[in-house]
DNA sequence: ATGGTAGCCTTGCTA
């Protein structure tokens, strides 16, 4: 079973890439963050002219993520639990088969110091408890997204102009530290242990051309769908493209 | 040099 994800950065402007991304690399599920799309504008049709169910929720401009899928979803979950007033589109989870599946986009935080980063660090610790309860059922899960954390300094092109943002501050960092002491494993940690290697390039600077990235899309595995681990990796391809998201795909398969 | 680029459809916000 292939499971990918992708920042694709406005599912509209992105719609080419996307479309050619599942007909070459077939993923089983395609997580997809920051679709800018409510969810009666997503291109539907065009995914399912490939073979692909659609679940999504999105708003105009910012946020929003979908779940696309070979099989249909199965007990699907519409937003992170544990705070009815949060109503940014940041989260979407189902079943397919016997795995369990989110679409995680967490929040920025930058600039440090504003209730951006409060909420960043609060949906963190809702993330954490969600999991907690995840775990209890003792299934294969794929917590797949953009994390908007660099997990470590080898995870950063520059650690020291980057040690004071909301992408590596301590506080941020510590938070997935605990996600993933909860019993989680960082898939592509599996396979790659060299540093710098990037799912984020920012579009300023050419940062691309450099290779001046940033490691913040993660597939983070319950200690069932670990065990059945069989390959991960990035895929810089689409953000070579001309009208490239600013996110390239990053992938596992998982032993049927 | 507090810039630079992209997407939203705003004339600024978010990343």
């Amino acid at each position: 079973m292939k499971i990918a994800s992708w920042n694709v950065n406005s599912v509209k402007a992105r719609l080419p890439h996307l479309l050619a991304f599942l007909e070459e690399a077939q993923p089983d599920v395609l997580c997809l963050q920051e679709t800018k799309c409510p969810a009666a504008d997503f291109p539907t049709l065009e995914a399912k002219g490939l073979g692909y169910h659609v679940e999504t929720i999105g708003q105009r401009a910012y946020n929003g993520v979908a779940l696309l899928s070979k099989r249909p979803a199965e007990e699907l979950v519409c937003g992170l639990p544990g705070n009815e007033d949060d109503e940014q589109p940041r989260y979407i989870e189902a079943s397919f088969g016997d795995v369990r599946i989110a679409s995680v986009y967490l929040p920025n935080g930058n600039p440090v110091g504003t209730d951006k980063f409060t909420y960043k660090l609060a949906w963190m610790e809702r993330l954490v408890d969600h999991t907690r309860n995840l775990l209890r059922h003792e299934i294969s899960f794929v917590l797949a997204g953009d994390y908007n954390i660099c997990p470590t300094d080898d995870d950063v092109y520059d650690p020291v102009a980057f040690r004071d943002d909301a992408l590596c501050r301590l506080e941020a960092r510590s938070r997935f530290r605990a996600l993933v002491y909860l019993g989680l494993t960082d898939a592509y940690r599996v396979f790659h242990r060299e540093p710098h290697r990037y799912t984020f390039w920012d579009y300023q600077a050419g940062r691309w051309h450099r290779d001046e990235g940033l490691r913040i899309d993660h597939l983070l595995l319950s200690p069932h769908a670990a065990d059945r681990i069989a390959a991960c990796d990035i895929d810089k391809r689409p953000r070579a493209k001309e009208r490239a998201s600013d996110h390239t795909p990053i992938w596992c398969e998982l032993a049927v």
